[in-house]
DNA sequence: TCCTTATTTGAGCAACTGTTCAAGAAAGGT
DNA sequence: ACCTTTCTTGAACAGTTGCTCAAATAAGGA
């Protein structure tokens, strides 16, 4: 206790981030964020405005996580190709299954979000929506990107971005497909296919 | 006002299945529920007897729905495969993709209620999981079905199962892509491209 | 040492949640 | 015509929700 912060914002966030992705938006309380982050309200409240910014918080460090392991596996990858194989593996490994986190938190926020409206017939977290929807194309440009390099090493042949959409079309369906049925095994196989698909080396 | 029921129930069932669609079984409240069915809260309770069996009930309408629609293509269509892409590009028809209809409700589901948890550590809608994910699994079932009787009349070659699941992966994928970007046209040639792929033609 | 300044505390708010139930209403059998 | 039987009505419930704010607390500068 002092006029300085108690707590680990790092921690706190990352608690919350567990909570809300489990959970979803709608299906978290206050009080749950709370005992998660052990904050009482009039903390959460002065450090994090209301819920919502919460959760656009949580939304922002769960895209910049993802974007720093997308860049961290194709950097030190062989290939690029491998980075995104290598990418996809740890998004869906068997940890994360495990630990519950398996679906994209954008798609998923998007789907809970998307329709919901209050008696003025508006959609009170269109921001967040935005944000979302904001967030997935800037991947699906970043798998563009990437596949564009790919051409012009010629580790492959084809429009990158009709592959950046069949990518992200395939990998949102890995991770709900990977949520329903929890197997692993399969997921790893699926993947390694869908990128020895991608790969029509030049024979 | 009599002895006998008043409202009819395939509205009613439809109305609800609408609403609890777009905004979900936490982001629909009973107030809406009755707005949306027209019904007093007695009348609803004593019909239904609560929220969680109204959605069980509408769970069980979008399956028959479903179902039939598969049925009806594939019974109509010149070959098996065809009568797939028929039922793919219904479910993903621009019509589905404007009424916002275009998310898997049992998807949907699960991704929302599978790790909700009370404070005893139990998930209380186990039971809507179980049953949307026996149903998911039986859709899957009638894939294998549909790519077995192809391979016996020849019209493709491999694995029903392997084929089944990769169309699982795939449907799933371009509802929820359809959810996010809202492109029909994209969807309708990656359904095209889809079944290409999997009807290898002898040649 | 004391005072400024910031954070933390937790009781409490108004609105909303899922649900109940006694009272009212009306068709069908007698 | 009356009475049984069923469905409908809507006020009201206890619990939960997101959130507030005055009071308490304590580090750091003077």
């Amino acid at each position: 206790m002092s006029n300085v912060i108690k707590f680990d914002p790092i921690e706190v966030m990352s608690n919350a981030k567990n909570v809300f992705w489990q959970k979803g938006f709608l299906g978290t309380s206050t009080r749950e964020l709370q005992k998660a982050t052990g904050l009482r309200p009039g903390s959460l409240y002065s450090s994090f405005g209301s819920k919502s910014e919460l959760y656009k918080r949580v939304l922002q460090s769960y895209v910049d996580d993802l974007t720093n392991t997308l860049e961290a596996e194709v950097s030190t990858a062989k290939s690029t190709l491998e980075g995104i194989e290598r990418f996809l593996l740890r998004c869906l490994s068997a940890e994360a299954i495990k630990q519950n986190n398996e679906l994209c938190l954008l798609v998923k926020t998007i789907s809970e979000l998307q329709y919901q409206i209050d008696q003025d017939g508006q959609n009170p977290y269109q921001d967040i929506i935005d944000f979302a929807s904001e967030q997935i194309k800037a991947i699906e440009s970043k798998f563009e990107d990437y596949f564009e390099q790919a051409v012009k090493k010629r580790e492959i042949s084809g429009d990158p971005n009709a592959l950046a959409k069949t990518l992200q079309v395939q990998f949102i369906g890995l991770r709900q497909y990977a949520c329903i049925t929890k197997e692993p095994d399969f997921i790893k196989s699926q993947i390694e296919n869908l990128l020895k698909s991608i790969a029509k080396i030049n024979s």
